[in-house]
DNA sequence: ACTGAATATGTACGGCATACATAAAGCTTA
DNA sequence: TAAGCTTTATGTATGCCGTACATATTCAGT
């Protein structure tokens, strides 16, 4: 079957099951390499690159079709996902031109009403357990430098700024930061994950001295061996305390 | 011409002009007699309150859509209007409860999808500036007490607890209330606001020394005379220091 | 063994949040 | 008109937290 003819068929299916004129845009943060990054796609036969979304099923819950969403389109399950906005604007782009670049079958042979509202989801996941893999409607799927991305289709460039802003805020509140990590990780590492968050240097040592009194890491007796230089400590977060401290909402920052 | 007519023409237009499936509930707030209040409308024929709500027009930003129909259904003109949370579960109310208790047409009239996607916005207005109308669809259109409130139509209490969390949490960052206040208003007045919205008592002292410390508020030589006991000044906010603080972003609260 | 680059860490200062109690105002009423 | 009642207005002391700041240590590489 070729391309088009999967296109076609994916638009009928739906048009025929899901909600007309809603879908759901994902912004996934990683962070590596002392980058902040973005799970992005690119769509079959072109250079256009997009987040990954989808439709939601007429049956479904918009926070299910999410999680769905990103199962189908990245191979990333189950993981901290957080609605956090709904971008509505009257025009959001330009159908033809969307068309145009994706080569989408001709508007006439969909119903798909030419304005759609999209509720944005962003997901922070840990970049060295995601193989991204790209799906039957693209043809790659990779992380891209948040400081450094291309143009993209729709308005996403926009829904990813959005999506920033939340994320920042929220690390305010509750270091949100720590489903970026893989399990263990070193002092310097958490703080440039903080750093480049909040996009400013932060003192090394207040640091350390801030996150150690927050009460939810501990630090190992391990230390990275082979890199160059002095070897770091290893930490883990320890999840009983975290979650007991989000209760008692003692996990402010600033 | 009967109500019943104005329903079926109501929904023929709404099926005709607006985004099939997705919704606005509006949460307006107001402030008066020492408590946190929600604008409420009552349904013709019935004894049902629920929040005001609407369409989308096919070529209208959602945006602008919550801003009318705010004006359409309580006379409120452009104010403070924010969106917070798009509600999207599948199974948010029994569609045939619904028209039961509202009187609505036969389901089989419309063509209205049995799911409806609701976008809430969250409202903060000058209690003393409005004057609560009921429109062509309701009989009623009052305040009630935030912490006693009936049951609503909908899944409307939920959208009301999501909108005073959001609420609670914006005024830790920034001095959302002055839009709940008059123009010139008494420093317990607005210690009682923060109070009530916080949902916990604060220390006059320590109150009044931080919210002038802020410097968006200018205490004026008149005070409030006629209530029994000492008289309190009053106080007004000052906009442009307001608006500076804003983007220098200082004006935590906690 | 020396070099270079990163890691680890303590102290002093200032500001902000908190706790806490009393005097003054102004209407009421006796 | 004086006493009483209730609300308003306000200052100080304490401790914690945020911030600024510099040096010794580690360890791979040469």
């Amino acid at each position: 079957m070729d391309y088009q003819k999967q296109l076609q068929n994916y638009f009928a299916e739906a048009d025929e099951n899901c909600l007309p004129g809603l879908s759901i845009d994902c912004v996934i943060f990683g962070f590596s390499n002392n980058q902040l990054k973005v799970l992005l796609l690119r769509w079959k036969y072109t250079e256009e690159w997009g987040l990954p979304g989808g439709f939601i099923y007429k049956t479904e819950s918009v926070d299910v079709a999410a999680q769905r969403i990103l199962k189908e389109r990245t191979g990333i399950n189950k993981l901290f996902l957080q609605q956090f906005h709904t971008f509505g604007d009257d025009v959001r782009y330009n159908r033809e031109e969307i068309s145009r670049k994706l080569h989408w079958p001709d508007p006439a042979t969909r119903r798909w009403p030419n304005r759609t509202v999209s509720i944005g989801y962003f997901a922070l996941v840990d970049f060295s357990k995601v193989t991204p893999t790209a799906d039957f409607l693209t043809d790659e799927c990779r992380w891209w430098d948040v400081e450094n991305l291309p143009s993209l289709l729709f308005d996403h460039n926009h829904v990813i700024e959005v999506a920033l802003k939340t994320l920042r805020v929220q690390l305010s509140w509750q270091p949100v930061g720590y489903n970026l990590l893989p399990e263990k990780f070193t002092m310097p590492e958490l703080q440039r994950l903080y750093e480049t968050i909040l996009n400013r240097p932060l003192d090394p040592r207040n640091f350390s001295k801030k996150m150690r009194a927050l009460g939810i890491i501990e630090r190992l007796e391990e230390q990275r061996r082979g890199g160059a230089y002095k070897s770091p400590y290893l930490f883990r977060f320890d999840k009983e305390k975290y979650k007991k401290a989000l209760k008692e909402g003692n996990l402010a920052f600033s």
